[in-house]
DNA sequence: GATGTGAATATGTCTGCACATAATAACCGA
DNA sequence: TCGGTTATTATGTGCAGACATATTCACATC
């Protein structure tokens, strides 16, 4: 018997991946289904709810619930703190400040973040260890007006500090591949073009920049997820 | 006024962003933020469940709702078809399939797919181009029990096919970043070693696995999401 | 002090109903 | 035929009430 929303939304999926309702097939009403599992609509709904949050089913007032045309397939990826995702692999985390100074973006930072090009910012570079080998090289750039207090850096990463201390409203990342510099090799002590995984990331405190980071992952570096 | 679950989710992430409830905090009891913003529960819980699905707040029975600890930053990322990844940046998509035949494939990918070292599977190399240049390098095996009829992967790419006539129920997904070997240079026309971004993509109905892919994205490629 | 038991409690979910909203479909007049 | 208005309809969301379930906490027992 199909009782809770979890069995419904299971039902349908199977449905769906047994080809009863084909791509692009429109599915029975919300109140047809709960007439026919026997459940309150609120309950259908959930679960249909869920499958299109998932991409699986694509919904639109008035026209009905269809099955996805073009799955385009949703997965949800964590992105935790660099300190964490060493800890949880079992090493030993360590974090080094190279650099920390006042200076003038890059063009492409400063437009990210919708800055004037001749903006001073503050900009650290610091390397994460992971067993006291190099794991993360990170690049940041720091909006001074957002430092109330200037935390020193040499004592808690920037991005930790950040999140304690600072509010943000949006952000976005973007994920890439690019080969090391020669900067970059020598710092992450690897042969010069290594495919280093990049995550960048700019966040804001609603119109307010806050942050443009850069981290560059060794090779062996994955980010894995589940659909 | 706050009316919908929405202007709650809203507020409530307000008061974590502003520090009112700080990381660790137990915040207020559904009953109570009701009783707050007059509204019924249903639609506080609506609101801190869309929170806690997004990774900033952590709840448990009994025990309450925390604002988390360890901000896991839950991104959600799209992964389209080939074709529509590169038919949505206003390119002209074509195909090429490079080889086809059955062969045993590396033990990782058999070991991935959980089938004994000798299978034989149907292994494909194909190419997609974008505006006739080389975009993303394909290369996947298939497991040939999923095939009752055999497709002409020539005029219809692996994957397209295999959404539309083969139901899978569970796949996972790895990213990262890797040098381009001579191989994959040449058919990328790129200079051997340049870093390519890599999907691992592995896919199952039920207990039988169907395929595993490994798309390379020519340097460039980046993958988008927000927060 | 350690351990097991039971009451208390916050969240998880379901029901049945209502109204809001958006998008389609039907209609009607020029 | 065209264009605009109106009715219809499926989903989106809200409410109040109820019960289920997982923890925690306090208490009793060893």
């Amino acid at each position: 018997m199909l009782a809770g929303w979890e069995d419904i939304r299971a039902e349908v999926l199977r449905r769906i991946r047994a080809h009863d309702w084909r791509p692009g097939d429109t599915i029975p009403t919300e109140e047809a289904l709960a007439l026919e599992f026997g459940v309150a609509r609120a309950t259908v709904n959930r679960a249909l709810r869920e499958l299109a949050e998932e991409g699986v089913l694509e919904r639109r007032r008035k026209a009905g619930t269809r099955v996805a045309l073009h799955p385009v397939r949703r997965a949800t990826l964590d992105i935790p703190l660099t300190r964490l995702e060493i800890e949880g692999r079992g090493q030993a985390y360590s974090y080094r400040l190279l650099s920390e100074e006042m200076a003038s973006p890059p063009p492409a930072v400063a437009a990210r973040l919708g800055l004037p090009q001749g903006a001073q910012m503050l900009h650290l570079v610091c390397l994460h260890l992971a067993d006291d080998r190099p794991a993360v090289l990170e690049d940041r750039w720091l909006n001074p007006e957002t430092l109330k207090v200037q935390p020193d850096f040499h004592l808690v990463s920037a991005n930790e500090w950040l999140l304690a201390n600072v509010p943000y409203t949006t952000g976005d990342i973007s994920l890439s591949a690019a080969n090391a510099t020669a900067d970059e090799a020598r710092l992450l002590d690897l042969p010069p073009g290594s495919a280093l995984f990049i995550i960048d990331r700019t966040t804001w405190d609603r119109d307010h920049p806050v942050t443009c980071v850069r981290l560059a992952h060794v090779p062996g570096f994955r980010m894995r997820t589940t659909v």
